[in-house]
DNA sequence: CTGAAAGCGCTTACAG
DNA sequence: CTGAAAGCGCTTACAG
């Protein structure tokens, strides 16, 4: 493999004018900078990146970190980290993926050794045993999920306590007068995942301050609980009109279960999710839903972790960043009847 | 953050020592091992990984090159992501993964670099725009998907054309007659996707050698296409008795359509899909399937990159392996009546 | 506008 | 069993 002392030699000038020549960073005279490209050319040249990374202790690496959890639907990080990824390569950096259950141990070897330049946190929990490492560490980072503790980190996520009020307002709207909340297993709660009470609590308190009855149950995460569960919620609450799915597995189930009970959406029963677009099409999924936007929120924290390493200056205080929800309808809600 | 001089001057010995000691390639006296390590627990140590790839020239790092083609169902590849990565980290290896639907771009780009030591290729194409780079890059590589011409590369890949011929034989064995076989769209056929017709041209020869008749017809990729592509099939064939399915969307489609029409696997349809297990279990599919062993593929492949990798010396002939297909039973076939 | 030199943080022959 | 030194391939003050 080439060198830039072999770009140097063919072109004629020193180690120095050829880096120079190729960063740019120095006026030089257009026949140099010809003969430079020349050689470079001519040999092939890339540049080592561990050299170039030792030398400016710049890799353009992101670490990514994501955790593959047995009570989450699998492909609903998908969208998150290809939406990272994405825009990280826009900006010039490059994913390292870490799927490790150990996230707090990979976290700390691929920052303390110096692999990356700033870390994006996806699935974060409440009390994520990840944070303590990424609050000494180095490098920049942010997360995409609300920590019970923001200090010292960039935080972006949804807003899902505003989510659950609007789930509510809407149906409310329509004069539905009782509805029922399906949650992630309660295991996710368990384990910290915030994000399920925020939304399950503000349409708690919503629904009791629109006069409107909420049974809020939690989900599963798997088939064939998920539709067991789905049928039992709807066996034991059978005078609801409404159904809100914050649960990727169970929206994803329900058609099948509506469809064998004999039920359609919204003629007897309206719903609403929470999940992507590109996930609605993914999976075909009928029903009106709020947005949640992985795409977006891996840009901002993309975006953020970025702007951080690029500007080591500026202390910026850190930041945490709510999404407002937005319904996209697909006319899987109507007006109110009894079933 | 402390360097491998600090080591050493709190061991108070040379910095060539303290990295043997840590190292363990070489010798050393029990005393200074001890000095060495307490240094390193009292700095904090971790070794600059750019620095000792740049001194060994060898990052521990493997590229992972996926593309998400729209014509391709998402979540399937996710399963050969966590497979390979899982099997790196176990080897001592991070991932950089490249999403970037300029394949061939990125691939040169990470490889003349030398940010990896090796590459792992997912969803080849016949013609592959990036196995051109990968014949010239000096890092192995192993490719997950069989290519139209092999030569120079590591090929795993499920072997495609028995699986035709065993979900044939299967549903031949138990009487069937008639069966429809959707595969994936045409599109990926177009774009060099020559598992398709691999699996499909065996399966029509085999069904020729066995009586069967066999409709070979190709499904879609996305909903509601899936769907509607699904219920066309069913209308065009009725008096088949049994569906192959070698289409992710599809069979994830699959039992809301059959619910939709009143019809039962297998009492009134045999199905037989192609996903792994991991896959039925997400989505809930209750139909029997050759297993993809995604995880399987993936370890392979990475098993061999990293032999490479590890022994530079032994020039072993390139291989292309086949797995055989397993049929998982789900118990969706059933003996041959009319529908 | 260009060059010689130091330095980034490791590893590993070479010497003793 | 240990140390001094060279080298991996870059970048970037320092000098002119």
């Amino acid at each position: 493999m080439a060198t830039i002392g072999d770009v140097a030699r063919v072109a004629g000038v020193s180690r120095s004018t050829a880096s120079y020549a190729l960063s740019g960073k120095r006026a030089i005279s257009l026949e140099v900078r010809q003969r430079v490209d020349e050689a470079v050319r001519e040999l092939g040249y890339t540049p080592n990146a561990g050299a170039r990374a030792l030398a400016t202790a710049q890799t353009h690496v992101l670490g990514l970190l994501v955790q593959f959890l047995e009570d989450e639907f699998a492909p609903a990080m998908l969208q998150y980290m290809l939406g990272v990824s994405n825009v990280a390569r826009e900006l010039g950096y490059d994913i390292l993926m870490v799927t490790d259950p150990d996230g707090a141990g990979s976290l700390e070897r691929i920052t303390d050794s110096r692999m990356v330049d700033g870390v994006i946190l996806l699935n974060v929990a409440d009390d994520d045993l990840r944070l303590p490492v990424l609050r000494t560490a180095s490098q920049p980072s942010a997360l995409v999920g609300l920590p019970a503790d923001c200090t010292g980190l960039d935080v972006f996520d949804l807003d899902f306590a505003e989510a659950g009020r609007v789930m509510v307002d809407h149906l409310a709207d329509l004069g539905h007068r009782e509805v029922v909340l399906i949650s992630q297993p309660e295991h996710v709660v368990e384990r910290g995942g915030a994000y399920v009470w925020r939304l399950r609590d503000a349409a708690l308190a919503q629904a009791a301050a629109r006069g409107v009855l909420l049974h809020a149950v939690y989900g599963e995460a798997q088939q064939p609980a998920v539709g067991r569960c789905l049928n039992d919620v709807l066996d034991r609450f059978p005078t609801s009109t409404g159904l809100l799915v914050h649960n990727e597995a169970a929206a994803v189930a329900l058609p099948a279960v509506l469809q064998a009970r004999g039920l359609t959406s919204p003629a007897d029963l309206s719903v609403i999710g929470r999940y992507s677009d590109e996930f609605a099409r993914t999976f075909s999924l009928p029903y009106s839903s709020i947005d949640s936007a992985p795409d977006r929120l891996g840009r901002m924290a993309v975006r953020q972790v970025v702007r951080r390493i690029e500007n080591p200056g500026l202390h910026e205080p850190h930041v945490v960043r709510f999404i407002p929800p937005e319904l996209v309808d697909r006319a899987s809600t109507a007006q109110a009847r009894s079933r």
